[in-house]
DNA sequence: AATAAATTCTATAGAGCTATAGAAATATTG
DNA sequence: CAATATTTCTATAGCTCTATAGAATTTATT
């Protein structure tokens, strides 16, 4: 067993979290197999187990480390002072981006958590359900500044951003030449300045 | 073997068809059983394979199943003679309810078509693609009409109408309570409309 | 260099799952 | 009813995969 003062093991355990992740983004946590994950990082099947103590538990880090970082953006972008339009932005660009950063923790955390065991799975429902309630409060405060339009239904407003996000990060994931500040822009300016045509210019950019 | 003139064949082939796809909705391809599947339809593990001659050629079945009738939906959406906004409202109907409808083979055809060999996927995938193609010419029209403003991307558009009812879809599927007209209207509303107070009411419902 | 600690390896038990074969049961037809 | 066809069952070969044990190797410490 390892001990505290020897940093390989951290350094190494980060490498099996994100070949975990590549490997259950592309085959499924059921599909995946442990010697996929170890012959990634380098190392034999076996080996693995030094890092954890199961399959689930790699699992359960992959989905953590995919969501714990973007969480933390919403948190920064809900507690600052900006306008509506600059938040949905913002959180549109953390959130596509954290598709790139984070080697696909973050879609394996939307394809696969349901496979986690009912503890671990609730624990990281918490995280998700509060980014959602806080997309919701900026939707709920762009209402009251007059940004958003009275018949909008928030909580809908707040799951179709994050679906439509997740959508897009599939295809981030899964296709490396797409450009990530490209598809960021489109989002944004699909979300605000919808569809129609529109014959007033006030809420373009 | 099963010879033409037994229609209890068929009547059960469309029942481990549905049941495929209720299993692997809920565990993934990967981490549902042929047992789980067979005993889902009343009858024991080793009697599914009179109806289908290996795990893969279900999962084939249910992703057909799980597309043919929206695709064919949109076939007719197209052809016709109405205004964008009725389109777009009709694809969303349409794509949101064959969610319902089809008992969870939607589901299974976007979330696990990818673990399908090759030749089938790509058959799949024609599909897929020509339902994209006749949305982003929705758009194409809706932009020469005046609908549309010029400077919307159809293809990203597209896409996105598309992933927000998949979003979507995942949660019809998995609550039942949840109610399909409530979030058809939401959804078509969202898309018309947009986020966003706008003065003019024009495009308003 | 000798000793101890940390990391990786080999080998395997034990479990679960797919697909097949052939028997048994059920339904259909003459 | 007898004969035939269809459907389901039981049993299992053969494979893959997880997780563990203990040996071997590498790295750090005295």
């Amino acid at each position: 067993m390892h001990k505290a003062g020897a940093e390989k093991y951290t350094r190494q355990r980060q490498a099996a979290i994100r070949a975990a992740a590549a490997v259950f983004a592309e085959k499924g946590f059921h599909g995946a197999c442990t010697k996929d994950i170890a012959e990634r990082m380098g190392i034999k099947q076996g080996s693995l187990y030094y890092y954890f103590k199961s399959k689930q538990e790699a699992l359960s880090e992959v989905c953590l480390f995919g969501i714990q970082d973007y969480v933390q953006h919403m948190e920064d972008i809900s507690g600052s002072e900006q306008s509506f339009e600059a938040k949905l932005a913002a959180t549109v660009t953390s959130h596509l981006s954290s598709y790139r950063e984070r080697n696909e923790a973050l879609k394996v955390y939307n394809d696969e958590r349901l496979y986690l065991p009912e503890a671990k799975r609730s624990r990281l429902k918490e995280l998700g359900s509060h980014y959602r309630q806080q997309l919701e409060e900026i939707f709920e405060d762009g209402k009251k500044s007059g940004a958003v339009r009275e018949s909008m239904d928030c909580h809908f407003a707040a799951q179709a951003v994050i679906g439509m996000c997740n959508a897009w990060g599939d295809l981030i994931v899964r296709d490396p030449e797409l450009d990530l500040f490209r598809v960021i822009h489109k989002c944004t300016d699909l979300l605000i300045n919808g569809f129609i045509q529109q014959t007033n210019t006030t809420n373009r950019n």
